[in-house]
DNA sequence: ACAAATGATACTAGATATATATCATTAGTC
DNA sequence: GACTAATGATATATATCTAGTATCATTTGT
């Protein structure tokens, strides 16, 4: 029972330091490096974010990753699909038509009650909202200069 | 991101079941052919159901399981530890000792609050709550006599 | 003795999570 | 033009968890 997986918690980390940064450009190493994050691993997440129209990337020597979209408008919710697919904590064990009462089963009345609940704060997550905490460190000595041009 | 596992949505049912039953015992036959679950499944969640105290048992011929404890004593929360072992949504990716900002990592105080949430509405989920539904079948034109003595 | 039940325990298959590895392509710098 | 440092595309590997199966022993009513 786990909220967000490992990609996500990875992707929201390298988004924040992307968008905490003052350069133009942010690369795989210096997140490897700062963020302490498996290279290969973060090669992927940040291949799959640029696809997804998360990250703008520049190739070639001097080249990397910055932000393509404003921090506000990168939802967590979104980045959760990307690597989660829909979000739904709960299915009925019985997928296909075999559950006859589908509607009326007490259990999934009420963790579906529960499920709305968290859909529903999760929504409100962005990256700027993220940003905004209090202290913006994310891991491993990094103060970075936050808020540039939300 | 599920809520709940299989293990734990069959035991929830057989547990509605058998509190629903105006019989004595209920035998693992007998809730195989009712809520349409794999009979070796079945048999392997009612066996640990009763070694934590869930279920009491009679074997031999004419034996089966029944309650042992009353509904409202039988929690959801501890089903899912359970089969699930214990009741965590949000782990720091960095398990040990590497992240330094634990405290003050944004995202890991958003999620938090959502599963301090979620773990309040499921303590209070019980077998007895979840018979009180208005309509209380469960799965297969199970229309049991709800409400022994609770 | 037989049949119908549970107890204990070991094993297997499939899906998902967590990565790793490799080769191609691009672009700045000397 | 060669070198180097970056990303793009894609295939493969590993570990863990989920879901389910299988088998033999034990108990007890008829």
């Amino acid at each position: 029972m786990k909220l967000i997986t490992r990609d996500t918690d990875y992707a929201v980390r390298a988004l924040l330091y992307i968008a905490a940064s003052s350069n133009q450009l942010v690369t795989t190493t210096e997140l490897v490096e700062n963020l302490n994050m498996p290279r290969p691993f973060t090669r992927k997440i940040l291949q799959i974010l640029q696809k997804r129209g998360f990250l703008r990337s520049v190739k070639g020597n001097r080249g990397g990753f910055s932000l393509a979209r404003s921090p506000g408008k990168i939802y967590l919710q979104d980045l959760m699909r990307t690597f989660q697919g829909e979000i739904t904590m709960v299915e009925c064990v019985f997928r296909k038509k075999i559950c006859r009462n589908r509607k009326t089963c007490p259990l999934r009345r009420e963790l579906k009650n529960i499920e709305e609940y968290v859909i529903k704060k999760i929504d409100a997550i962005t990256i700027k909202s993220l940003l905004r905490q209090p202290r913006t460190n994310i891991i491993g000595g990094h103060h970075g200069h936050v808020l540039s041009s939300m």
